[in-house]
RNA sequence: GCCGUCUUAGCUCAGUGGUAGAGCACUCGCUUCACACGCGAUAGGUCGGAAGUUCGAAUCUUCUAGACGGCACCA
């Protein structure tokens, strides 16, 4: 068979996602057993409007790796994919759009039709993602893919949203909110983030008393409210604005005659201790303003510019330019106290970084407080969700939870679910989940709906439940009840319904984590999910997240051309669960080099595993006899150590994924492949195997066969191209689930590793072997001797070691490039010789002609030096009364037993040290 | 202001009470018949600092410095 000599990652990328898809892999009907227990996850929904980055890349990863992972070892499992419908972000690309192509405003076209672009907009550039997400390998169920604003998911949100109404857990209110004057709408509190500015100001502006020539200085970061304030408040303790509580204040720029009050909530030590009061404007003030009794006037538009209420002079005036105005005419009347600098931090829109307006607006919203102990009471109950890792996250959720606000959740938008809200002249309110209900409720007269459509949270939160078909009607609680259901028959939100893991960042906890969590439970019953696995931030190269201002950002999609799609997922794979990391392409590039090394390792293995039609079984008895207690039929060391060797890595693995240890699965994959398979066992198999050993070739290919299987889920595209040309694969190496089903290493059985085939014996005497060869290859290269001199090498060692070398005196003589070894009690050989010692076995290597003494005496001196350290620290604390009373005995005597040997090591060093003088 | 995370070899990172690890880079050697994306052999760290608990601390506690994150406030 002619194999490339390097691994190409393009070959086996475009080979295998399309038949996977195709013969329906990726779907848990693939699974033929009716007992199978289920494993589900659903994607974080992707926005339609955006395309892979490094943290999708990262999180499906994850997702595929547990997804493979479970449906190799015969569950019923379902990744679910689907798309958010991403309302502000869909929305502005079509304002642009249309602005850009037809030069038109959304008005101009009107809603329905804006509308409809929108859906064409989502049809033509939605499935960027959804198509790099098939590059990436991952195994998600595409017939079940889902999109938050499909028939069946809107249904479902209606229905929630008007269940949360008759309820009263949904209320229409006027409140200060976050307004972003650029995208026009509303924004709940964890859509804004805040902006330090270093060059902020403070204004001390001096509001005139009536009927007096005193002033009032009051200081203020937003000068332009000061058009809608409708009080002057002061702290009712403060001595200095005593006599002034009760009078009035004329305020400049406008008519208005506005009152001082009292009020707890103003401290006297910050400013002037006097505050203007702009219930409209400001969160606080809306508080003193209800306490009070104040008039709320609203100043501001939507856009941002001056309402009439603000003066004639500010009608239609930019926010910023009226301040400028205010400052301007405060100057001119003599009424500006100071301007200081002040650092201040600004509300601004997560995505357009607009300055937010805290605006007096009626909107609706989602009383949290029941919401909130539903959450708080899974979490204390069950434990539920886990999180991984569990700190600090579990704490921050929690303390979150527990001081929640409202939820705001409509919003000025035209792209998403309009809220099933009617209106009849008088302004009564109809909720239903259709026109026709509505109707009949408002006794026939005419209604018009809301015109706000909901948060896109809104609908993501249930996103766990109503991607299973769930819409809140009738039926849906029909099927539950039955406890007979079979496989088949179970819909799947009875099967797949709590789903085992959701993988996110930390990002959305609360704006979605959180939601489902609540949401779920409260309409379903059940738990959203059992473990939530929070993934760090892949960083940029300097160490920030990776933006499009500062440009640091890695394209996955150029890794994946770069270096391959399987190197990217694995180095991935190998970073801590949770921890932020630096991105750094010498480490996928590490992997790249591992997929190649995989890559030429089955290459040898198949170079040599004789004719095409060489009878090979894998999958056979890798134990090679051991259940004969005959010692000679006993495989050969090597053997027995390399399965014990695979089977122990089997199952650190399995537990490693248990615990979504990703990274500590990745590290022992690498090195057993790497350190085991390839530098110890391939090289000690090579004469055998190329000599055309037909059980040798047979052995090595299965554990090749099976470390391939256990490579999957992390490197799926490159462990099919090579599983597919082993000799002997069949779907008789598939899971019993999937026994039925055509060829493929996604249904092979994944090894469990079996703790019977972990051999200690074989695994201690092979570390015994392969130290002698590590001690001789270090007297090669320290003595400078080129690897084409072969030498003796002598071994010392008890009896019982010396079989063990004797037994492998084969594999020795070639690591070691040897060309004879000499067993004995004891050392006999002339003083040139370079010398050694282990554990097992005293060495040497007779040097005549060849040895440097200096040089030897040097590497002797070293050997004693490093013992020494060892022995004095051994010493210190053996000799630490304290020590040897409180360590538990096994300690102590371990301790006593590695000094013991220490001090032999060393006497045989010095012995052969002294012999050189 | 409150809460939290991180600080380990030149670089990027593992390591939650018992002799400090990996990959890359560095040094030396190798056209060893799977792989130079390779093989072999070295070198490199008082685990940010201080104090404490303990027979024993990178690991637990407190304090402290620096980097970062979340929340709150911001007249």
């Amino acid at each position: 068979m002619e194999i490339p000599k390097a691994y190409d990652p393009k070959v086996a990328e475009e080979s295998h996602y399309q038949r996977w898809e195709e013969l329906g892999f990726f779907a848990p009907e693939i699974n033929q057993d009716p007992d199978a227990p289920k494993y589900s996850i659903v994607i974080p929904p992707p926005n339609v409007t955006g395309s892979l980055h490094m943290g999708h890349a990262l999180q499906h990863t994850i997702m595929d790796v547990l997804t493979r992972w479970k449906r190799m070892q015969g569950y019923r499992t379902l990744w679910l994919p689907g798309t958010d419908h991403a309302g502000i972000s869909v929305q502005r690309k079509v304002v642009e759009q249309i602005k850009k192509v037809e030069h038109k405003s959304p008005l101009d076209i009107g809603r329905e039709e804006f509308v409809r672009r929108a859906w064409t907009w989502k049809e033509e550039y939605g499935n960027t993602i959804t198509e790099q997400m098939r590059r990436e390998g991952a195994s998600v169920d595409w017939s079940r893919q889902r999109f938050t604003m499909d028939g069946s998911l809107s249904t479902a949100v209606k229905n929630v949203f008007c269940t949360l109404y008759d309820e009263g857990w949904i209320y229409r209110g006027l409140r200060i909110v976050n307004w972003c004057p650029k995208d026009k709408t509303v924004l709940s509190d964890l859509e804004v983030k805040e902006e330090t500015r270093k060059d902020g100001k403070l204004t001390y502006l001096k509001y005139p008393l009536k009927n007096s020539d005193r002033t009032v200085t009051v200081a203020t970061t937003r000068p332009e409210t000061m058009l809608g304030d409708t009080a002057v408040a002061v702290n009712p303790k403060d001595e200095r604005y005593k006599d002034l509580v009760g009078k009035t204040i004329l305020l400049p720029l406008t008519d208005r005659e506005i009152p001082i009050i009292a009020d707890e909530y103003v401290d006297a030590e910050f400013g002037t201790g006097a505050v203007k009061i702009t219930p409209a404007h400001d969160p606080n003030d809306f508080l003193v303003g209800e306490r009070h009794n104040l008039e709320q006037l609203l100043i501001m538009n939507d856009d941002g510019t001056m309402k009439a209420a603000a003066g004639k002079d500010f009608e239609g005036v930019d926010r910023f330019e009226a301040r400028k105005k205010v400052i301007e005419r405060f100057e001119e009347l003599g009424l500006l106290e100071k301007i200081e600098d002040y650092e201040i931090t600004l509300p601004v829109c997560e995505r357009c970084k607009t300055i937010v307006e805290p605006i007096l607006s009626e909107q609706w919203f989602v009383k949290m407080d029941e919401m909130r102990d539903i959450a708080l009471e899974l979490m204390k109950t069950e434990g539920v969700p886990h999180f991984s890792p569990q700190v600090p996250h579990e704490k921050v959720y929690t303390a979150w939870l527990e001081n929640l606000k409202d939820w705001t959740i409509s919003r000025q938008l035209w792209w998403g679910h309009q809220i099933p809200a009617w209106y009849d002249e008088d302004g009564n309110v109809y909720v239903a989940p259709t026109e026709a209900e509505a109707k009949a409720k408002a006794g026939g007269k005419e209604i018009k709906q809301d015109q706000d459509v909901l948060d896109t949270w809104f609908s993501s939160g249930l996103w766990a439940f109503s991607t299973f078909g769930w819409t809140g009607q009738t039926s849906d609680q029909l099927t539950a009840h039955s406890l007979e259901l079979t496989a088949k028959t179970k819909t799947d939100l009875d099967m797949f319904l709590p789903t085992d893991v959701l993988v996110t960042g930390r990002d959305i906890i609360f704006l979605w984590v959180s939601r489902m969590v609540m949401l779920t439970k409260k309409f379903t019953g059940k738990k959203a999910f059992e473990d939530v696995v929070i993934t760090g931030t892949v960083l940029g190269k300097d160490g920030k997240p990776m933006s499009k201002s500062r440009n640091n950002g890695v394209d996955p999609l150029e890794m994946f051309d770069k270096f391959g799609v399987d190197a990217t997922r694995i180095y991935l794979a190998s970073i801590a669960t949770g921890a932020d990391i630096r991105w750094n392409d010498t480490g996928v590039e590490t992997y790249r080099n591992f997929a190649n090394k995989i890559w030429n390792a089955t290459r040898f293995c198949l170079m040599n595993s004789g004719s095409a039609d060489t009878p090979v079984r894998l999958g056979l008895d890798l134990a090679g006899g051991t259940g004969d207690a005959d010692k000679s039929v006993r495989a050969p060391l090597a053997d027995r150590w390399i399965v014990s060797r695979l089977n122990r890595t089997a199952g650190d693995v399995n537990k490693a994924l248990g615990k979504y240890e990703f990274h500590t699965a990745v590290s022992l994959l690498f090195h057993f492949f790497w350190d085991d398979f390839c530098d110890w066992y391939i090289e000690l198999k090579k004469d055998e195997i190329i000599a055309g050993d037909i059980a040798a070739s047979s052995q090595i290919l299965s554990i090749l066969e099976q470390a391939l299987r256990l490579l999957h889920p992390f490197m799926p595209y490159l462990t099919e191209e090579l599983w597919q040309k082993l000799p002997g694969v069949s779907n008789g190496l598939h899971n019993a689930a999937y026994s039925s089903a055509e060829q493929t290493i996604m249904l092979a059985d994944f090894p469990i590793g079996d703790p019977a085939l972990i051999d200690e014996a074989a695994e201690a005497e092979m570390n015994a072997v392969i130290e002698a060869i590590s001690k001789v290859r270090n007297i090669r290269s320290e003595m400078s001797i080129s690897p084409s001199i072969k030498f003796t090498v002598h071994l010392a060692a008890e009896a019982a070691k010396q079989d063990i070398f004797r037994a492998n005196e084969a594999q020795i003589l070639k690591l070691a490039r040897a060309d004879k070894i000499v067993l004995g009690e004891t050392l006999d050989v002339p003083k040139a010789s370079a010398k050694a010692v282990t554990a097992a076995a005293e060495i040497a290597v007779p040097l005549e002609g060849l040895i440097d003494f200096e040089k030897e005496r040097e590497r002797l001196q070293n050997q004693i030096d490093k013992l020494n350290t060892e022995h004095e620290r051994l010493s210190g604390q053996l000799s630490n009364a304290n020590f040897v009373e409180k360590a538990p005995p096994e300690k102590v005597a371990e301790l006593q037993a590695r000094k013991t040997e220490i001090e032999q090591q060393t006497a045989t060093l010095t012995q052969n040290l002294e012999a050189l003088n």
